[in-house]
DNA sequence: AGGTACTGTGGGAGCGCTCCCACAAGTGAT
DNA sequence: ATCACTTGTGGGAGCGCTCCCACAGTACCT
């Protein structure tokens, strides 16, 4: 936390200049040190630190930006209001994999929220303006415009899970249908036979590969998949409650829920006890995310974990290849700009 | 969500200069009408600010941070690991304050986290190169070497609490004498007689000044302090634990514990109950802080809330007071740079 | 000896603003 | 009519960098 250098309590900073006529050298080249430039000679280059470390050099940001035309910062846009973001673990730790892997590099990161309309204004003047060279995109809807406005913009994005099959933008998703297999095929292996699905809102591209594993897994087992198993949520935990009582309704001799995440698990699991059903005795019990929720719920519940530190340290990563790519304006094509990593079953006690 | 302005494919943003010649104007009339000053006839204005809109103008905030010596950005530093600012709707609620009162001005925000060594230098290097105009500084102990840094290089910043009570940077805090005073005499009020205090890490000033409020309160009721009813926790729940072993063992007769947070009163709740002692009927308890946990305990805890999103609100208005401030060298002085926000006591079932 | 290539270096031009001085035009007192 | 302000405006200078062209020096061919 020391302040090198001799300079006073005059508060200019020195400039490029000044050190480069401390080391008696050219302009620049103290640039070239400064960026790690190859073609400096040893002895020049030793010099110039020299001069640097003498002076407490530290470069004009402001300067370097408007000369170079980048910022050296990307922002983390969360679509959502703050609340949500404090409130759900996705996001905490979607931010620690992009903190982790920023950490390698010269990048500042923003976080921006853009919940309220009047956010989402200042956002798209904020990027208008060009403040941040590169945008990471999490927890977007099938039919936000933020996607459409980058790209018109000519910023570099990535985006976390996909809005279709054909996403156009980076991505980084994890596998739901590898998640949502998993899951089913568990409680086949525990002997369920009428398995039900409480799947999330069905705009959201993940819920529905959930579904799609769901439905696989049993056709794969030589089951019949019976549609009037499968109900939709809207990822709350009314929406479980509400799901959970049409589903003992339709068919009271269930023995298995699979639901799309840990929060309607848990409304599920409520309504269950209400109607006297033991977990995981009378019905085994799946949830998804692997949250908090999970760990605290009376039993532990068995849920699908999705990677999501590693899921923010690939966006990342791609979003620093995106920018680095900007140069030649060659190379388009999808070639490994959608990255899907795997989902885990994690088994406790509720199946 | 729309951008305006006939601006091509090229991808070249206008400048102010380009404004200028389609207004029909000079360079500094834009420049003038940008930032409103007032300075500028009726009828020029009205062309710039149409000449703006048609060619989709956005100033360069480089550019301008380079003329004009400003980055029109401030930095929330959290000294702590990320996992804690999550953790603790301290944090979550100060963030919502600031942003509320920021979302008036042009002011961009951004969250630092300084918990790690490398963290912390990389802050060090950030402060260095001037790339935000102030800083509010949240959580910050008594030996943090950070507002000497920032003092040193003259950069604006607010903390949030004091160290001493001769805090030398502008703060906003609330008033834990006041919290200490009023969990007391409520106590008091209720007609509880032996009174202890689990008090926090007393290098924290705010933990100390709720000492001095619990001894004051029970001085003014005429009652003589002993101070073996007073033991110091660390503000964790396994020291609340230790602190209530021990003032149980030395007065088996108190019949009420007046705790520096809700988190130690959590322990101390724990260590009554495995000793038999009813909560309230037998030992009244007071928390501090009002968190979530005060709302989930049983029964639920009263406690002394801050009105920490007010304090976060204060904290930007005081900045930015101190960034405006830096343009004529005069008016040292510490009028108004001590902010004391009141504190409230929220009364609940366990006292 | 001349050519060709590469390496390392200096410094001009320019990024898009703000600041400020100069000055025209208008207003009112002398 | 003259002087002294005030108001509105134009544009030069300069903020501290990066980019790139020019060029000196060295090395290795013909």
């Amino acid at each position: 936390m020391v302040v090198h250098g001799a300079r006073g309590r005059s508060g200019r900073r020195p400039t490029l200049e000044e050190v480069a006529a401390r080391a008696g050298v050219g302009r620049g080249t103290v640039s070239r040190v400064i960026n790690g430039s190859p073609r400096v000679s040893e002895a020049t280059r030793a010099a110039v630190e020299a001069a640097v470390a003498e002076l407490g050099y530290v470069p004009n940001t402001a300067a370097r930006a408007l000369a170079a035309n980048r910022t050296d910062a990307i922002a983390l846009v969360v679509p959502e209001p703050e609340t949500r973001f404090f409130a759900e673990p996705y996001f905490s730790d979607m931010l620690k994999g992009v903190g982790a892997a920023l950490s390698d590099t010269e990048m500042q990161l923003l976080l921006i929220f853009a919940g309220s309309d009047r956010e989402r204004r200042r956002l798209a003047q904020y990027l208008a303006a060009h403040r941040v060279d590169g945008v990471l995109l999490v927890s977007v809807h099938a039919d936000d415009p933020l996607p459409d406005l980058l790209s018109q913009l000519e910023i570099p994005a990535v985006i976390s899970g996909r809005r279709s099959v054909d996403e156009t933008l980076p991505s980084v998703d994890s596998d739901n249908y590898g998640g949502g297999r998993a899951a089913v095929e568990h409680l086949l292996a525990r002997g369920c036979r009428t398995i039900t699905h409480i799947a999330g809102r069905l705009d959201v591209f993940g819920a529905q590969r959930r579904v799609d594993g769901y439905r696989d897994a049993l056709r794969d087992a030589g089951r019949e998949v019976d549609e009037e198993l499968i109900i939709t949520g809207d990822f709350t935990e009314e929406g479980g409650r509400r799901a959970m009582k049409e589903l003992l309704a339709r068919r009271p001799d269930l023995d298995a829920v699979f639901a799309g995440s840990d929060v309607m698990a848990a409304g599920a699991r409520q309504v269950l006890r209400e109607a006297g059903r033991r977990t995981p005795d009378d019905v085994a019990l799946v949830g998804y995310d692997d949250s908090a929720i999970a760990r605290h719920m009376d039993p532990p519940l068995t849920s699908v974990r999705q990677p999501i530190e590693d899921m923010g340290r690939a966006m990342l990563e791609l979003l620093l290849d995106e920018i680095a790519d900007r140069r030649p304006a060659v190379s388009r094509g999808l070639e490994k700009r959608q990255l899907v990593l795997p989902a885990m079953l994690v088994e406790r006690d509720s199946s």
